[in-house]
DNA sequence: CGCCAGGGCCATA
DNA sequence: TATGGCCATGGC
């Protein structure tokens, strides 16, 4: 038996449970102040660093990279240099590739995020994109923890809460991110502490795959159509 | 020891 | 459209 999380009429309550979960994991954890970093630029440093990695160790390689941490020192760097400074991240090779790609795109708007804001969203999250190395999950990101764009970032951790709360998963990716936009505000605060707080609840309670049945957030799920 | 983490690209069918 | 191999470190 799995719950249908998109069905009916999107103006129902029935329709609201994304908004739901997020109200709940609001209230049980807090505001989270997310991107832990201190910087938009660092923000996109470690979006492309985090990519299959824990946070620990996109932790480690920025505290290497941190004495070169502005665009103009990053885009000077020798690929071979980035890589060595980015070695605890994994995949060093391929991230520094990815971020001297990135910086490519970045130089065009002379390394300022006021210009890059300026663009349409639709157009931004196509260019970026076409990044190579920068896939949806990564482009999203940016989107929002750096251009405060409101868009859902559907990642492990989301689809594995969601899924083991009994939801009839979308797979394709965008398919799941406009189903769950659908039902929240579009207000980057929103999907800011959203994305954040699945990130804490995963963390926290939701650790492995298989069906947990003691979770709180069943109860807010349990509410929905039976399939 | 083996498994896998806040992906994405590319080749193949 | 959908898998599978590949990239690579460090914690458990």
């Amino acid at each position: 038996m799995k719950y249908r999380l998109f069905d009916g009429d999107e103006h129902t309550h029935m329709n609201k449970n994304a908004y739901d979960i997020y109200t709940y994991l609001f209230n049980a954890y807090g505001p989270q102040g997310w991107w832990p970093a201190s910087s938009d630029f660092e923000i996109m440093m470690g979006a492309i660093l985090v990519q299959n990695t824990k946070w620990l160790q996109v932790e480690r390689a920025m505290t290497r990279l941190r004495p070169y941490l502005t665009p103009v020192q990053i885009d000077r760097l020798p690929m071979e240099e980035l890589a060595r400074l980015i070695r605890p991240s994994g995949f060093y090779n391929m991230k520094a590739k990815r971020i001297k790609n990135f910086m490519v795109w970045y130089k065009r708007y002379h390394f300022s995020v006021a210009e890059v804001k300026k663009r349409d969203r639709q157009l931004l999250r196509e260019e970026l994109l076409a990044i190579n190395g920068i896939g949806k999950e990564t482009a999203d990101v940016l989107l929002l923890y750096v251009f405060g764009i409101p868009v859902f970032i559907v990642d492990a951790y989301a689809r594995r809460i969601f899924e083991r709360l009994g939801f009839d998963m979308p797979k394709q990716y965008d398919t799941f991110r406009m189903d769950v936009e659908r039902q929240l505000p579009k207000d980057a605060t929103v999907h800011n502490e959203f994305h954040a707080l699945l990130v804490e609840h995963a963390k926290d309670v939701c650790t492995s795959v298989p069906r947990c049945h003691k979770c709180p957030l069943l109860s807010i799920c349990e509410q929905r159509i039976r399939t």
